[in-house]
DNA sequence: GCCAACGTTGGC
DNA sequence: GCCAACGTTGGC
């Protein structure tokens, strides 16, 4: 089981996208570094969901229910893939991107040392670290 | 709105 | 194969 970041504008679609729909279909990637950790995901494995924009934060956990298919919303449905997510829970308090940077157990995080990847790898401790986070007041 | 960082494209 | 020009992302 791995961990996951994937980041969206949340005004083309966000988490609370993902959440009418039930199941989702992360699309759209076409980044060769973002796409092939896209390819390693797992059903099963959690991506957390974050906002880029106006907000910086992760919002929430979902959770990766196919294995990565052709996307067909690409020219090149064979060089570009998509994964379906499903919602699993909203964090009562997202984790802003401010927090992360000023914390030095999370400023390594490729999403500080790489801003412009979409889809990341997150480490096991990152994740419960920034879980923790979400739960505190 | 600006700009830095990064990726891609295309001329040579 | 190099690199300048250009486009995009995303933080500020």
């Amino acid at each position: 089981m791995n961990y996951w970041l994937v980041k969206t504008e949340p005004e083309t679609y966000g988490w609370d996208d993902l959440v009418r729909e039930g199941e989702g279909r992360w699309d759209g990637v076409r980044n060769y570094q973002a796409r092939n950790f896209m390819k390693e995901m797992m059903p099963g494995d959690i991506a957390l969901v974050y906002h880029s924009g106006k907000t910086r934060e992760i919002v929430g956990e979902a959770k990766v229910v196919t294995t990565p298919y052709p996307d067909p919303t690409a020219e090149e449905p064979d060089t570009w893939f998509a994964v379906n997510l499903k919602a699993l829970k909203r964090w009562e308090n997202p984790v802003d991107l401010a927090f992360i940077k000023a914390h030095p157990e999370l400023s390594g995080m490729k999403l500080v040392t790489n801003s412009r990847l979409s889809v990341m790898p997150v480490s096991e401790a990152h994740f419960i670290l920034l879980q923790q986070q979400s739960q505190k007041k």
